[in-house]
RNA sequence: GGGGGCGUGCCUGAGCGGCCAAAAGGGGCGGACUGUAAAUCCGCUGGCGUAUGCCUACACAGGUUCGAAUCCUGUCGCCCCCA
């Protein structure tokens, strides 16, 4: 049962979600009945990071809350580039690579919010109209309505513009403007009047509300959240082996799942409220328990699930956690054949003609590297020799060759280095 | 227009003719401890088939030297002062 409509800022609230608002009380009044709700995603990859799942969640959260969630997928804008958060001058994509990734980006948004129904969420790309745009008529009807001295005052442009060895093309300054436009364009042809972001996007938010209000003479609202921080100080969302992705070409849903059970204890309230859908009394007790027996892990365990679920679904989220009880039982070797099977599906594996085992065995130097538990062969004895690597859960050295003894269930074989990268190799 | 400075490894930042693959810190990785935490301690940290080895590297291009990150010339980029 999602919360009435009027709870919608009363939910980002308190779940963390916000940082900065327009009028508070304007935008509550506003959104007592039922709105569109907007934010723009540029297409700079494929796919998106866990770190844009904070927006998805406001869109999705309006949704639960009985307005309309608009996405606006930066067709356009995505050829300029936002400077917003950027310390340099990026190099602009071509427009193939903008299309394809809009094509990548798509997928995830019809995952996560609902498509159909009285609230269905609506996917537009700003390439259609500000495609559209003449150069002559955006210095008219847009450009006359800024104000140069006002925009030189964003934060995206200011710290560009005083951090002189890394200044400030023509192209990225006009990006607010374009934005802005969207905004304008999104409550004439859509009545959208609410748009969402990350707090970096605060100063594109207030000009587009600001273009509205000149050309239409009509209000317009902003939200932003907060930059989700760990309490260790790193940055969200990356870890050894590079940014958690949404899709599962880049981020299986296993290691997704490694990624939130992994969640510094002090992270884990927050990142329930902001990374899952469960209910407001569930969550509260979670954090209940947690705060009296972290190690117990069992708020890390239901934030896992609960946000490996709502991403790649339940089916995923739960084969993933199975495979994760497995790998981390402690005694790997005298495991089930059906658990082991599991793990071979979920993590990281490979398959190897059993045909080589024979003989002299197979030099784990070797394994280690064609598997990608190294990089190369130096680094690889480095780990053999530091004791880093187990062979079904057992230490071994650079000298022991893997053998036909190590099958477990007559087929797999189980390589563990350090701590947590796990690999199933298979040999038939 | 005149004068002065700077450009080092993932980042910050020492080095200022050989002992430099380059101090120190951060970050990362590995180990111990633990809960697949945190904190702490220890090790590794340019690349490479195991090396008294090879390759690549101190903005870029040349030059001087037996030898250059270190000196010289030019180029590019940046910072500061005067006008």
């Amino acid at each position: 049962m999602p919360p009435s409509r009027h709870d919608y800022l009363e939910e980002l609230r308190w779940r963390g979600l916000i940082h900065q608002a327009t009028d508070e009380e304007a935008t509550r009044a506003h959104l007592a009945e039922s709105r569109h709700v907007y934010c723009g995603f540029d297409p700079t990859a494929d796919s998106l990071t866990i770190g844009n799942l904070v927006p998805i969640m406001m869109l999705v959260h309006a949704q639960r809350a009985g307005h309309r969630p608009v996405v606006v997928m930066g067709g356009a804008t995505g050829l300029i580039g936002d400077p917003s958060g950027k310390s340099a001058e990026r190099t602009l994509q071509t427009r193939e690579m903008v299309e394809g990734n809009l094509h990548g980006q798509r997928r995830i948004f019809e995952r996560l919010l609902d498509m159909s129904g009285p609230h269905g969420a609506v996917i537009v790309n700003n390439l259609d109209w500000i495609g559209r745009l003449s150069f002559i008529d955006a210095l008219r009807d847009i450009g006359k309505h800024f104000s140069v001295n006002v925009m030189i005052q964003k934060e995206s442009v200011r710290e560009r513009l005083h951090n002189r060895d890394q200044g400030i093309s023509y192209t990225e300054f006009s990006y607010q403007l374009l934005q802005a436009y969207d905004f304008l364009h999104l409550r004439r042809e859509l009545g959208v009047t609410v748009q969402v972001g990350g707090s970096d996007q605060w100063g594109n938010i207030v000009a587009g509300a600001d273009l509205v209000r000149r050309v239409l003479g009509e209000d317009a609202f902003g939200v932003t959240a907060p930059l989700v921080t760990k309490a260790d100080g790193g940055k969200f969302g990356k870890t050894e082996s590079g940014a958690i992705w949404l899709t599962a070409d880049r981020t299986s849903p296993y290691a997704m799942y490694q990624f939130w059970l992994n969640a510094d204890d002090r992270d884990v309230p927050r990142f329930l409220r902001i990374f899952t859908l469960l209910p407001r009394a569930d969550v509260d007790a979670l954090i209940d328990v947690h705060a009296m027996d972290p190690g117990a892990r069992t708020a890390h365990r239901a934030l896992a699930r609960a946000a490996t679920a709502m991403i790649h679904g339940d089916d995923e989220a739960q084969a993933a956690e199975k495979a994760a009880a497995a790998l981390f039982s402690g005694d790997v070797a005298s495991l089930p054949e059906a658990s082991l099977r599991e793990a071979f599906a979920e993590a990281p594996s490979s398959d190897h003609s059993r045909a080589l085992l024979g003989g002299e065995g197979v030099s784990l130097v070797d394994l280690l590297v064609e598997v990608g538990l190294a990089k190369s062969k130096r680094e690889s004895r480095e780990f053999l020799a530091n004791g880093s690597v187990s062979v079904n859960g057992e230490k071994v050295g650079p000298d022991d060759p893997l053998t036909p003894a190590r099958l477990l269930h007559g087929g797999l074989i189980l390589l563990r280095r350090g701590k947590k990268n796990w690999h199933v190799t298979r040999w038939g």
